[in-house]
DNA sequence: GACCAGGCACATC
DNA sequence: GATGTGCATGGT
């Protein structure tokens, strides 16, 4: 695809999408720290069970990495629980945490003072923070123009011909990086909107009826 | 009761 | 490098 065809799609993509939901405001979340555990905390799994973790934390007041390792662990366990995979993402939070006191003296504001390409080196090295979830933290909690790929956005760019379905997270991220504005606002939206019409439509094969993007391309 | 959900690490070939 | 498997809960 040349790269204006491109540039021209993914903008009557973003357009349909945003008439569809308006301005979806994604990531939920109160902090930035509360969007990073968040990210690790949907790891595979569905929103409504991490909100039920994040709120478990809340009452607890552990949304605050020295409170968290200062924590029992099966008590921090306890209120993982249901957003599943409890024990390792009980282990991974921990392990950002640590990463986030031992280098950003426990804050996300130093911590995003500090250029992206050397934070998303960092993250990939902790266990647990794979490119998704790195990314995720970089563009919804340190306000980092880099673009979240997942599930949704590569199915989404596949169903409607603009990328293979087997394209690396690599490559699906460069599509948008070389076609949009560097814009971190941009890509929060159009990252919310990507799962707001993933969770809607987009499921089940063919495309679905009734889908923003039906009969786009 | 099966199937799915916004991943990731690790083993094996 | 590609492919398979374990990890766990809660909603449909």
């Amino acid at each position: 695809m040349q790269p204006r065809s491109m540039k021209k799609s993914l903008n009557a993509i973003y357009t349909r999408m945003e008439k569809h939901y308006g301005p979806t405001h994604w990531w939920p979340g109160d902090s930035p720290f509360e969007i990073a555990i968040g990210a690790i905390l949907t790891q595979n799994t569905a929103w409504s069970n991490v909100e039920k973790a994040i709120v478990n934390l809340k009452q607890k007041n552990l949304l605050c990495p020295r409170r968290m390792i200062a924590t029992p662990l099966e008590e921090l366990e306890t209120a993982v629980r249901p957003s599943g995979y409890y024990r390792q993402k009980t282990k991974r939070l921990l392990t950002f945490c640590e990463y986030l006191i031992a280098r950003h003296q426990g804050s996300m504001a130093q911590m995003g003072k500090r250029p992206v390409a050397e934070l998303r080196d960092d993250l990939l090295a902790l266990n647990g923070i794979g490119q998704e979830t790195a990314d995720d933290i970089l563009l919804y909690a340190c306000e980092k123009p880099i673009f979240v790929v997942d599930t949704y956005t590569k199915r989404i760019l596949s169903r409607h011909g603009l990328a293979e379905e087997n394209i690396s997270y690599h490559d699906l991220q460069k599509i948008f990086h070389t076609n949009l504005a560097m814009d971190v606002a941009l890509f929060k939206e159009f990252h919310g909107l990507i799962v707001y019409t993933g969770k809607d439509f987009c499921r089940s094969l063919p495309r679905c009826e009734s889908c923003p993007l039906q009969d786009l391309l």
